[in-house]
DNA sequence: AAGTAATAAGATTGTATTTATCCTATATAA
DNA sequence: TTATATAGGATAAATACAATCTTATTACTT
């Protein structure tokens, strides 16, 4: 009952990346270095988030990541979404899952509560709110 | 993300023993049919359950497994940490774990949020709940 | 007392997932 | 054309999960 780490360097990265937030390109092992993330293992998670869209890439010198959109617009849930899937905290959560118990199973009906309860309060929060709260307790 | 298999096991297993609940000892071969679960890993997992003192066990003839407590005061969220210990969605959410960046990261206070929100959930329905609503839908 | 029926407990296996790391390819700017 | 940076694929190591097997141990029955 865990999220991966993946997920928890993919919000940390974004949130570096959102510190920037007007174009320019960060270089991979910048964050790295600022977050303290294996570089190789965010290089593989800086892939997701470009293919679903989140981020921008650019190679060669002068190269590195950016946000493709404003941070305003990123929650929590939309990074883990991006880097695990569609959650289901139980199979038969899944789209695709098919459960001969489930038309009378109340466990399911449960399980479905706490899930939407817990995506709804990722879903709150914001890169930007995020970002915003850390420069504040930084300048206190 | 997900719970283990053992977590939903559990519960339909507690579910199944709250249909009786006076007392007399249901045996696990049963419980798995009825339940159409892994009969040696149900074993197991009554095993775990006894040792949190939420059902009592009886070996030999005319034994079986019944509820130590009563179906009202158990509830979801006490099955699944009963299988799996204290739920932390992230490792930095579990007691023990210690990472320097918490004490200003909204990262983490996030996190608590939404396992909070779920386990709120979690701990709203009682095995009782559920068998009710289970008989109502029979009756229907 | 012997035999049978039930769970307890521990060891072990098989599988899947997670978390990386390595290597080569490709793009880009100087 | 060279140095630099990410892309992508393969693979490895570690961990966790799900299930099974085997051998106790307990308790009723005859
Ligand atoms: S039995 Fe219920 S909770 Fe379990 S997988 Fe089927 S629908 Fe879901
Ligand atoms: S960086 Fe924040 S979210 Fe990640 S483990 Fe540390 S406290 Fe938790």
């Amino acid at each position: 009952m865990q999220l991966t780490r993946q997920s928890e360097y993919a919000i940390r990265t974004l949130l570096e990346l959102s510190k920037y937030s007007d174009g320019e390109f960060i270089q991979s092992r910048a964050i790295a270095i600022q977050q303290d993330l294996p570089v190789q293992f965010l290089n593989k998670t800086v892939q997701i988030l470009a293919r679903t869209g989140l981020v921008e890439t650019r190679r060669g010198m002068q190269g590195g990541i950016r946000l493709a959109v404003k941070p305003e617009t990123i929650t929590i849930a939309d990074v883990v979404v991006a880097i695990e899937g569609k959650i289901a905290i139980n199979p038969c959560l899944a789209d695709d899952y098919h459960c001969v118990n489930r038309p009378n199973c109340r466990v399911h009906e449960i399980l479905e509560r706490a899930q939407s309860a817990m995506l709804a309060e990722l879903d709150k929060e914001t890169l930007a709110d995020l970002v915003r709260d850390d420069n504040n307790e930084r300048v206190i």
